[in-house]
DNA sequence: GGATGTGAACGACTTCACAGCG
DNA sequence: CGCTGTGAAGTCGTTCACATCC
């Protein structure tokens, strides 16, 4: 799922231990068990107790690490402030994002009282919809906004992300208009593939794709066994 | 994520091409596109529109297609209700799945209200929560019941998959009562890893991962450009 | 000609294994 | 000793390239 850019060979200096698409996935997961373990007063860390958690070798944490610089004590492991602090500052986390949140339905909803993303530092500025019932509500205190006023809203709170929640039809367009509008990430929600520029962010999640996923792995699973007989 | 099973090397007869997890990844996608084409009158598709509606190249198209037996026409391409109904046959989306959904929050609305799931052939026959408050109430026409009764709905509506959107904390103890109950899939939006024996299949969907994610490859793109000059 | 199926090359990610340091 | 950092090996997934067939 969504193919990105990320520079085709742009690597000027060369060398650069580089930094693979899948240690990315893993950042913000090492973050959280982090956060939690510090604030069960636990110093330090070791990279197989991190591999434990996430469910992986050590070696790779340790690999992913690295990438943070050489914070490891040998014979001793990550003292866990430091490295939460380097992954919050390699991440991008260690400030506010604004984002905005198109299409507002029950997903959006979820998504707005989902306590986590405050927390992390993410912070909603704007709604957005085309139903003209919707426009002109407010949900948690927030505004719903005719589309029109995107780009307003994006120039004038200095937002960088966009969470696209509309149906598949109008996600290419909103996502156009977003872009369009000067935004660095989309957040896509909607069952549909979106070109967007290489300059533009893009990370896809398809909710029905992940059940039908399950379904088969389950499906793959009754075979096998009836297979083996 | 999802570190599953699949059976370590119980390849029996050994020699089967082989099914990797990526290419089961794109099934779904293949189904929806050829779904929507056939509605719009296609009757036969290339491996290389395949490849471009899902952002991929066409000779792994082939590849995935493969799996499903010899389909494809030498100079023709695919006939695409051939392709759809060997697809719904390996997917296992041929028959309705009944499903379960624990922790009834926004996310749990959001999903039952999803259009997406019932028209692809999963049937939601049971809501849970923990919170009193909650039970007895309900919605959509479903009741909400106590997590008491989630071995016995389970059985009696032969339930195979569960939702799983609770808090991280009781995440965990939630799948272990649907795993008691005889459960064969579970799909987790808590963010944790949750540990469940071989023979259950897992997905996890981590929303605030996503988000996070997308935070930093924006980060990481400013800093590149940054870098540059 | 035009599209498939597939071995072989390639590239990305993971694991191994071990030197090196506190 | 224990645990890190990392080259080397291994595994998995993707792309290339081309023989093959309608």
């Amino acid at each position: 799922m969504s193919k990105h850019d990320a520079t085709p060979e742009a690597n000027g200096a060369a060398g650069e231990p580089r930094l693979s698409r899948a240690s990315v996935q893993r950042f913000s997961l090492y973050l959280r068990h982090l956060e939690r373990w510090k604030k069960e007063g636990l110093e330090v860390v070791s990279s197989s107790q991190l591999g434990d958690a996430l469910g992986i070798n050590d070696a790779q944490v340790r690999k992913d690490l690295a990438y943070l610089g050489n914070l490891g004590q040998p014979g001793i492991g990550y003292y866990t402030q430091e490295l939460i602090s380097a992954l919050r500052y390699r991440l991008g986390v260690d400030h506010t994002w604004n984002a905005v949140l198109v299409g507002v339905g029950n997903l959006a909803r979820a998504l707005l009282r989902y306590g986590g993303f405050a927390q992390q530092g993410f912070r909603f500025v704007g709604l957005f919809d085309a139903d003209p019932q919707k426009v002109g509500q407010k949900i948690d205190g927030l505004q719903i906004h005719s589309p029109e006023k995107l780009a307003a809203v994006i120039a004038a709170e200095r937002v960088d992300l966009a969470v696209v929640a509309v149906p598949a039809a109008e996600a290419q367009q909103v996502a156009d208009a977003l872009v369009a509008a000067g935004i660095k990430g989309i957040l896509n929600f909607a069952p549909t593939l979106l070109r967007v520029p290489t300059h533009v962010s893009l990370i896809a999640v398809d909710l029905a794709v992940q059940l039908e996923q399950l379904a088969f792995l389950v499906h793959l699973a009754q075979q096998e066994s009836t297979d083996a007989r």
